[in-house]
DNA sequence: AGTGCGACCCGAACGC
DNA sequence: TGCGTTCGGGTCGCAC
């Protein structure tokens, strides 16, 4: 499951293989993935090329000559880059293929990834974007921005941290151990939460996401050649999927409970 | 407006 | 070569 420090590994990975070659040919193998007009898609990306990779939250924006491609790998989404000729496997939805016969490949087993393009002059209109909130690395998220952000909001404090409008890019995984660093329980009430708390939430936000994208060399492994990138970072979490194993700070058992409908494993002990 | 929940998907895990 | 059911997870759209 992509969440940002994934998304931005793939950002790096991808701009140094794909800038600067042009596009020759655009196979949709599952339509759904692409909220554009298909006939435009294509025709927009053929002939073209990527110029930079950028972006804003979960979203990768491939920037192209007057558009870009937005892009949302939700949860298993993947980019491949493999030659041509090779074989087409299952989950493999869209195909961008180079002048230089070497592919592009979307991989996707849920097929609740999307893509769009859009005007450059309307990149900040669209929805999608507008809705980011502040970044977790972003020096302007604050514990003041996040305590004015809480006020009147009824949300438990782990539903809060999903909101993409408030702090983006943080996802099921990153908000449950942001929570145990914080010490902060996930059924929690906003209107409970104070200056302190917030103060705690960012920084542990801060520090989660920084050493997850820093760690990107050794968390991210390559499996073949023709591979973008996967997570694998299981073993750097303290609570999340470690339900019924020893807390690291206490060594109570981990619980896991449904909040908004999400998986969430916390410390009884240690989450107040 | 804010909130909650079903839908979208399909492989893995589970139940029998 | 077991088969049918349930679950999960980011986001959207709809209902309240």
């Amino acid at each position: 499951m992509p969440e940002i420090a994934e998304v931005e590994t793939v950002r790096n990975t991808l701009k140094k293989r794909i800038l600067n070659k042009k596009i020759k040919d655009v196979k949709i193998l599952y339509a759904k993935i692409i909220e554009s007009d298909l006939e435009e898609f294509k025709q927009i990306l053929i002939g073209n090329e990527f110029k930079d990779i950028l972006r804003v939250g979960k979203w990768l924006i491939f920037e192209l000559k007057d558009y870009y491609l937005l892009s949302h790998l939700r949860m298993e989404g993947k980019y491949f880059i493999k030659n041509s000729d090779e074989e087409i496997v299952k989950h493999e939805h869209i195909i961008i293929t180079f002048t230089d016969n070497t592919d592009l490949r979307y991989h996707d087993t849920r097929k609740f990834g999307r893509m769009k393009i859009v005007k450059k002059e309307d990149l900040y209109k669209t929805k999608e974007i507008q809705k980011q909130g502040k970044e977790p690395l972003d020096k302007t998220l604050t514990s003041d921005y996040l305590l004015e952000k809480l006020s009147g909001k009824k949300m438990p404090m782990k539903t809060l941290l999903l909101d993409q409008e408030i702090i983006s890019g943080l996802g099921n995984i990153y908000a449950d151990e942001v929570l145990f660093a914080s010490g902060i329980h996930p059924l929690r009430k906003p209107s409970d939460i104070t200056k302190n708390d917030c103060e705690k939430i960012i920084k542990s936000a801060k520090e989660i996401i920084e050493s997850a994208i820093l760690n990107g060399g050794t968390t991210i492994k390559s499996y073949t050649s023709s591979l973008g990138v996967i997570g694998n970072y299981q073993n750097f979490l303290k609570v999340h999927k470690r339900e019924g194993l020893p807390c690291p700070k206490c060594g109570a058992l981990i619980k896991r409970i449904k909040v908004g409908g999400r998986s969430t494993y916390f410390c009884e002990k240690c989450q107040k």
